[in-house]
RNA sequence: CGCGGGGUGGAGCAGCCAGGUAGCUCGUCGGGCUCAUAACCCGAAGGUCGCAGGUUCAAAUCCUGCCUCCGCAACCA
């Protein structure tokens, strides 16, 4: 990545179904630290995303909220944007994908892959909801399972006998939306020949400069298996782009998603008038350079389609793709029955943004591995380095020199001591500006800790504390010289916390240092005749009452998404406290274990037998078997919801639910009603 | 043989791609300092770098095999 030519920087357009969340700003903060830096730098970087805001989700969200898609989406920008804003992102532009520009350059693509022949047509026969009008994807069809003639199964699989099959071998299917008998029906639709690219797509990718070769490896078996073509038309209704030419079909919204890229650096350049059009960047010959920042589960999209499309279209394909890994709370996938999935919003209700933004860059490496988040490694880490050692040395440092014995006011001269601290911290530059440059943020955060420390080593060794009572002028020095570093922090943090950097800035009472003041610069720093400012602590020590409320109650789990293949997962709200009445509907039961054994093929499924003081034992499938062996279990009392719907698990038809404490997995333990007589009511 | 990622002092991680001093945060123990946000500074204890082979003057790092853990997927009503 040659970082001397103008750039554009993106993060992957957040799909505009639900909030933000903390697994969003892991991408998100760390091209604001990258678009921070180089624009410290001196670099010409222009950083856009937008709002992904087309395709059958959030058409059918906005349907069942009874607004329109387009009222139904600008809602959340309002929110999206908000999010972002508050967490410190410094985009230079934040559009949407349903824009006028995002049609022309959809429809541009279109037409230039359509004369290159690289659009194909094929007819497709898909299932049909006469009713609503409407095609239906499998999870919308119900149907009696060909196999076991259970009636009312989704039109891929049966629950009750797990087997899978398509909509068309189901009995009597009927669309879900609509109750409506399934009929079916033929549809022309475009392609993207994606296969006539596979030789120029192996080449793009082998490149160490456009991508990291651990994905690229990955992305190896698509062409093994040859690559398939790419469906890019749906029919009406949907919310999208209507193919010129057709009557009522529309661009998948994955061909448009990321030429949103385009039509936003469209906007940021009409906007602020800093470019003719987005073609600066994005012209096949513009002398631009295109990173794009995204996460490891949409590597195909933007590895693979989005090359091909652009070479098709006579546009520049990116330069460089930085891949990142997802969060993960408590070293496990965020979740929202164990609580741990975090949005942005309520994160910012309680904390300042710039403790996660500190923390994320001390994690974040240049490879696309998962970066956790634990309530406990959070806070300690942000107090130890963030708060007690680069927030602490700056406090110690200004707030002696603001005493009424110095009065802020800074040594005139020079010492020999001053400039080996400062000019060894200055010799670290180039290192700390390689590491931002790949997105080695924690490599850069580590190398500041380090200058930090050097100057908290300094104040031990110089005793600035102790010379103002009796060589004013000595402390002076000393501080003045250490503060020569604590400035230098302005400058080294701005991207990391810019909201910190100015907060510093404003204590020494002048503008915060770029990286390219620094490059240039040697001891001193600081302009001895201005006076610095009113000292206060920079950011507060984190508590643990502090963080507690990040991780809530957790909630009820929401219906089964079926297919979550988009940008972001959409996390619905958490409902509130229920009704006694919602309560009461439970039946809760002690029951007694008969018998236990492992379901076969199953790793975390046990069949039990339970008495529930009834005719006949119950059988009750569990996922518990990694906490518990079959054996155990025999003759222990356990608590059951003896109301709920049967259930197929696994071929086993399950009739309860055993309850249990514990985040799943080992750690999970049977709750015990005690010595109570099998069917005996809980309450 | 499904795909992928790990196994480094008590905990969590970096170092591995470009072999040559085992590093960081927390914790433990001892000391210093007392300006600062119970902070800062110094020192100590503690590691067969999962196991076994191989390459090499030299392996945490490269190669081979094995063990093991964790994600994803299929079963957590």
């Amino acid at each position: 990545m040659n970082v001397t030519k103008k750039t554009l920087l993106t993060c992957a357009l957040p799909y505009a179904n639900g909030p933000i969340h903390l697994g969003h700003m892991v991408e998100h903060i760390q091209a604001d630290i990258y678009a921070r830096f180089r624009k410290s730098a001196g670099d010409e970087i222009v950083f856009v995303c937008a709002d992904d805001t087309h395709g059958s989700p959030i058409e059918l969200a906005a349907l069942k909220a009874g607004v329109t898609p387009e009222a139904y989406v600008a809602a959340i920008a309002v929110e999206h944007q908000r999010d972002f804003k508050d967490f410190h992102i410094g985009f230079d532009f934040y559009g949407s994908t349903n824009s006028d520009e995002n049609r022309q350059y959809a429809e541009l693509i279109y037409g230039r892959a359509k004369e290159a022949g690289s659009i194909g047509k094929k007819e497709v026969e898909q299932p049909y909801d006469a009713k609503m009008g409407r095609f239906l994807a499998d999870r919308f069809i119900r149907g009696t399972c060909p196999n076991c003639h259970t009636p009312d199964q989704y039109g891929d699989a049966c629950e009750k006998c797990l087997k899978t099959y398509s909509p068309r071998e189901l009995i009597d299917p009927r669309s879900a939306i609509s109750g409506e008998p399934l009929v079916w029906k033929k549809s022309s639709h475009a392609f993207f020949l994606l296969s006539k690219h596979a030789e120029y797509l192996q080449t793009v990718i082998a490149n160490p400069a456009f991508m990291n070769p651990g994905p690229a490896a990955q992305l190896g078996q698509f062409f093994e298996k040859g690559l398939a073509d790419w469906d890019i038309t749906r029919d009406g209704p949907y919310f999208g782009f209507k193919i010129p030419g057709e009557d009522n079909q529309y661009f998948y919204v994955w061909l448009d998603a990321p030429i949103g890229y385009i039509a936003a650096t469209e906007q940021w350049a009409k906007k602020t008038g800093k470019a003719a059009s987005a073609l600066d960047f994005w012209d096949e010959n513009a002398d631009a350079e295109v990173i794009h920042v995204i996460g490891k589960d949409i590597v195909y999209f933007h590895c693979l389609f989005w090359p091909a499309v652009l070479k098709v279209a006579k546009i520049k394909r990116p330069s460089y793709v930085h891949i990142h890994g997802h969060l993960t709370v408590n070293g496990e996938k965020m979740s929202k029955s164990r609580g741990t999935f975090i949005n942005a919003r309520p994160y910012l209700d309680v904390l300042d943004p710039n403790y996660l933004r500190f923390y994320y860059a001390s994690l974040l490496g240049s490879g696309p591995e998962d970066l956790d988040f634990d309530l406990t490694t959070f806070r300690e880490r942000v107090n130890a380095e963030l708060v007690n050692n680069l927030g602490n040395l700056a406090n110690r440092t200004l707030s002696l020199l603001a005493r009424p014995e110095l009065g802020k006011t800074l040594a005139k001269g020079q010492t020999e001591t001053g400039a080996k601290l400062v000019n060894a911290a200055l010799a670290r530059l180039p290192e700390i500006r390689e590491a931002f440059a790949r997105f080695d943020h924690r490599t850069a955060v580590k190398a500041i800790l380090e200058i930090g420390q050097s100057a908290n080593q300094f104040l031990t060794e110089y005793e600035p504390w102790k010379l103002i009572k009796k060589d004013v002028e000595g402390a002076r020095v000393a501080l003045t010289d250490a503060a020569d570093i604590v400035y230098l922090l302005t400058a080294l943090l701005g991207p990391i916390v810019p909201g910190l950097a100015d907060k510093l800035a404003a204590q020494m009472n002048r503008p915060k240092l770029t990286f390219k003041q620094l490059e240039g610069a040697k001891y001193p720093l600081l302009d001895r005749s201005v006076l610095i400012g009113d000292p206060s602590p920079l950011i507060n020590r984190l508590e643990a009452e502090n963080v507690s409320p990040l991780v809530v109650a957790p909630a009820e789990p929401t219906q089964a998404p079926a297919k979550p293949a988009k940008v972001a997962p959409p996390p619905a709200a958490p409902p509130g406290d229920i009704e006694y009445a919602d309560f009461a509907k439970l039946v809760l039961k002690a029951g007694r274990v008969l018998a236990c054994e492992k379901v076969p093929k199953a790793d975390k499924l046990l069949k039990l037998s339970v008495d529930l003081g009834e005719a006949e034992p119950r059988t009750i499938v569990s996922g518990i078997a990694e906490a518990y062996a079959p054996e155990s279990l025999v003759g222990k009392n356990v608590v059951v919801v003896a109301n709920l719907k049967p259930r197929a698990l696994k071929g086993i038809e399950s009739r309860g639910m055993i309850l249990t404490a514990g985040a799943g997995g080992k750690e999970l333990v049977l709750l015990d009603p005690g010595p109570v007589t099998p069917g005996t009511e809980i309450r």
